[in-house]
DNA sequence: AAACCGGGGAA
DNA sequence: TTCCCAGGTTT
């Protein structure tokens, strides 16, 4: 145990050298705001660098600082995040901002228990952020470290469950030496990501091989140990297109679950024993629309983390005589939104909004990136 | 403890 | 195809 220690002190020594001789020149490490430091953290949750690039520069050009994302509406958070997943990381980051406004005088905490009390802001984000803007040698454990530290310590314990990720944080935290908790935990990040890769680790590359136990015994391919996962479920999704003079009917999801706040087709899913069409219709209806599908538009699938989407699309006709009650009805609600779309400026019965807009507008509303993947076979069969 | 919550890049 | 990534919240 005490040889532990000396070991981790040592790999830590190593990293830090390691890192300050050759890191990645990245967007966020340009800059100590915690601000910055916060929203690039929260981007990074379960995404890749590369893909969460360009969305950072975007997203700080719009919102620089807390005070102008606190002031900003859902639906530009929203619209900014389209195609970057898990949107409640978006909610939760405008939420947190008003919240840092309102009770901490628009300042990011420094101090480990008040920080944890930002929405959104979970073990890694905050000891990200306290390391890296404000210089407190706190451990950030995140994939990377649970790789890292599990192959070089050679730890049996299963690190997605408790015991093994309080192992693994007690032994980044003795990595730390004095003064550098944000130069460790940046190492462990780039060693994770560009040497310490989860199938094929590059060990040549790598500074700590010395003091690696999974290197030396041959069998870093069994660590990190991990349990296993369930298979995302089998799900049917049926959505309604309807258009009408050039506009399409679109709803707005509800802020709780499933791409939480989004716009979309109006889409269920399928019952058991239920025809496609006959699930498409009842969409259509609980969306407010009292009309028929008819003929099939668009079929794609979607892998979400735990659900596997057969989803398919179908165009809507109106009967004659629900038409021109149904859809006066429900212009007479988009009529009444100047410019922007959104749940706040659409008042609609029951939990979301629905809305006829035009293709243009359409294409500022934040959709999920299963729609969009559709929208090419919607045009070539000229639905606008 | 387990489930929920996206999307894409790499092998 | 399969894996899994700079995780957090809810149940």
């Amino acid at each position: 145990m005490e040889r532990e220690r000396e070991l981790a002190v040592r790999v830590g020594q190593i990293l830090v050298e390691w890192y300050e001789r050759q890191h990645r020149d990245l967007p966020w490490r340009k800059t100590r705001d915690p601000y910055r430091i916060w929203v690039s953290e929260t981007m990074l949750q379960q995404t890749r660098v590369e893909t969460v690039i360009p969305y950072y520069e975007r997203f700080l050009e719009e919102f620089p600082s807390v005070r102008d994302l606190a002031q900003a509406a859902e639906e530009e958070v929203l619209k900014q995040w389209e195609g970057l997943g898990y949107y409640s990381r978006a909610q939760n980051l405008l939420r947190g901002a008003q919240v840092v406004m309102e009770r901490f005088g628009g300042r990011v905490p420094d101090d480990p228990e008040v920080i944890r009390e930002i929405p959104g802001v979970g073990p890694y984000t905050a000891g990200a952020i306290l390391s890296i803007a404000y210089g407190r040698d706190v451990p950030a454990v995140d994939g990377n470290g649970l790789r890292v530290f599990a192959r070089i310590f050679l730890v049996d314990e299963p690190v997605d469950k408790p015991a093994g990720r309080r192992k693994i944080s007690s032994l980044m935290q003795a990595a730390i030496p004095p003064g550098h908790g944000g130069a460790l935990n940046q190492a462990v990040m780039d060693l994770g990501s560009g040497v310490c890769l989860p199938r094929a680790p590059r060990c040549r590359d790598c500074p700590v091989l010395r003091w690696c136990r999974a290197a030396e015994e041959g069998v870093w391919a069994e660590y990190p140990v991990k349990t296993k996962k369930k298979p995302p479920r089998p799900t049917r999704v049926a959505a309604g297109l309807a258009s009408w003079q050039g506009y399409l009917f679109v709803r707005r999801r509800p802020d709780q679950g499933l791409l939480a706040g989004l716009w979309e087709f109006p889409s269920v899913e399928v019952r058991s024993g239920e025809s496609w069409e006959e699930a498409a219709s009842r969409a259509m209806a609980e969306a407010g629309l009292d009309v028929e599908a008819a003929e099939p538009l668009a079929r794609a699938e979607h892998v979400f983390s735990h659900l596997k989407w057969d989803f398919r699309v179908y165009r809507c006709t109106a009967r004659p005589e629900q038409m021109s009650r149904d859809v006066l009805q429900v212009l007479s609600v988009a009529e009444r939104t100047s410019g922007g779309v959104g749940k706040d400026q659409v008042p609609w019965p029951g939990d979301s909004a629905a809305a006829w807009v035009s293709a243009q507008a359409l294409g500022h509303l934040p959709f999920p990136a299963v729609y969009r993947k559709i929208w090419p076979l919607l045009k070539e069969k000229g639905v606008w």
